[in-house]
DNA sequence: GTGAAAGCGCTAACAA
DNA sequence: TTGTTAGCGCTTTCAC
């Protein structure tokens, strides 16, 4: 209980060999002869020894673990990613954090100081509310990669979605398969900021347009948080309001699920009065009733090819900024008519 | 980019003062003249300084970081615990970080080394994997709160939910709104250790028995992991062999979507020919079609007192262990009949 | 193959 | 109000 916790200091004189003997064996490194090797872990045992990973930090600066930073722990999409990610880092015997930084800037900013970020090998940075300035005011000498939909300063190494073209290929199907007064919910025309929402009604935007339908301002239901009750309940309202629509676009797939419950609350049948289709392809949106047509965002890919953009800063302080540019398919299932 | 980190000497060096005299302005300790703080602060700004964490956890012990060690990401359930609890320690100007065990044994004992724990403050334990002599090993001495169904060495401060209990109001909904043949998707009536599954199938097999009805073990439906996927599988897989049954108790909402799913493809009704209770009262749970009748554990309320103990620990050391058990209750919705 | 010395960047304790 | 000293527990460097 109260008892003083054992350090590298404890395991050396009860050892009968110098802390460096100790470090040695634990870091498994090959200057030590075996039967010190193996005398030591006995006591190292023994004794209950545990390293020190703030010390070790703070000598080595190597730490093993990895952040990612996430608007919400509460979004779906996140926590799928971040169990993506953890299982792979867990191949590289690393370890994965998350952490919130709220959607706010302001905690935003402050989940990014570089005081926090500096605790880790490496950042995985999935930020929404910053813009370019803020981005370019963090210049930690540390490996970082940008996920995500916004322009960022060349210097940083970025993965982000085909978000237009994504958005693009939902609506066309939606109209392909006969929708014409097609609704973007989550979708926003203007924006400070080129972000999700914008990107995402912009290719909305493009395909109504290429098939000579009016991408009337009165589609566009914007939102403020995309929780599956906010979109339930705009939709809600909009219907409500008079809006007339055969087919939806939601921004994410939990968009698109509050639109199913809210389309349901107001007596329209999906897909046979309304058509519907998402964006990200969660885990959940293919045991929906009916399940969700989606764009699949290729998560895994994405994941893949961010760890290996971390890998390489890891390995070269001044590897050259990648920017990768994921994939995007379209899932075809229920929500949309044969 | 290349340049070196700024340390508190280079401000101290800079700005004319000892580093102590930085430190206590940084900290807001009382005892420096107003001109000298001003001056202080605007060359930490000027150079851009921002302290080591890593430096001042080595020397204080102290780092403003709680831990929140999760199964799993992708289950909603964390999800949402994590965002609670996060918001919730932001009012204490404390950050929330989490961390996967992964539900195997090897990679919970891997995440609760005593090393990686020992990088927070306080830490808050949702482990399923573990057993009373693994807890018993750990010996961190530092605040630690369960959270949790399985039994626990006493010296552990432990918030739980009433699983027997909340089981039991489920399956007796059921029975009163007529359904008979009741199956349990997840439970367990047998394993290694008390668990989740086991309770809930408790409460089930209770309520059955109080009620006249055979708690049969075919009516029992064990799973692995819990996500929707499987749960749809399993329940695909009784009812093809032959299973006949007019209600389902899904151990938790995320098993009562993939039960949903799962009886809607053989052609089932809910809750007309099956109705079905979930446990947990997931956000989207109130937003399925039919909406999801549940256990609701209060979570708002087990995550202010999971972090009344932590705060208990944080301030004395020694607090004597508090066991606190949540409450439960029936929120009814359309996965019932009326 | 092993160990001694130095110091990572900060703060507790005490001195001035 | 400010500064000096010591040292948190480890790893780097270099000597033996």
């Amino acid at each position: 209980m109260g008892r003083r916790t054992v350090t590298m200091n404890d395991v050396a004189r009860e050892a009968g060999v110098s802390v460096m003997t100790v470090s040695n064996v634990l870091n498994d490194r090959s200057n030590v002869g075996p039967e010190t090797r193996q005398h030591v872990l006995e006591v190292v045992d023994r004794l209950g020894y545990e390293v020190n990973l703030t010390a070790r930090r703070l000598r080595s600066g190597r730490t093993g673990t990895v952040g990612l930073i996430v608007p919400r722990f509460d979004l779906h999409y996140y926590g799928e990613l971040a169990s993506l990610i953890s299982d792979a880092l867990a191949a590289d015997r690393m370890h994965l954090v998350v952490e919130q930084s709220g959607a706010s800037r302001e905690r935003e900013l402050s989940a990014l100081s570089l005081a926090r970020l500096q605790q880790y090998d490496g950042v995985l940075l999935s930020a929404v509310g910053l813009d370019m300035a803020d981005l370019d005011r963090i210049h930690p000498d540390l490996p970082i990669v940008l996920l995500g939909e916004q322009d960022v300063p060349d210097r940083y190494h970025r993965v982000h979605m085909r978000n237009v073209p994504g958005a693009r290929l939902a609506t066309e199907h939606l109209i392909t398969r006969g929708a014409r007064r097609i609704a973007v919910l989550g979708g926003k025309l203007t924006a400070p900021r080129q972000e999700m929402a914008t990107h995402r009604a912009n290719g909305w935007s493009d395909a109504l347009a290429d098939a000579g339908l009016d991408p009337r301002p009165d589609l566009v239901i914007p939102l403020q948080d995309y929780s599956i009750a906010e979109a339930r309940a705009r939709i809600t309202d909009v219907l409500a309001a008079g809006l007339e629509i055969d087919g939806v676009f939601a921004v994410t797939d939990e968009v698109a699920i509050g639109a199913l419950a809210g389309l349901h609350d107001a007596g329209l049948r999906v897909p046979d009065d309304v058509q519907l289709v998402g964006f990200d392809n969660l885990d959940i949106s293919a045991h929906l009733t009916p399940g969700l047509t989606t764009i699949d965002p290729d998560r895994p890919t994405m994941v893949a090819e961010s760890l290996r953009l971390l890998r390489r800063q890891l390995e070269d302080k001044n590897a050259a900024p990648e920017h990768v540019v994921g994939t995007v398919s379209l899932v075809i299932r229920g929500s949309t008519r044969n």
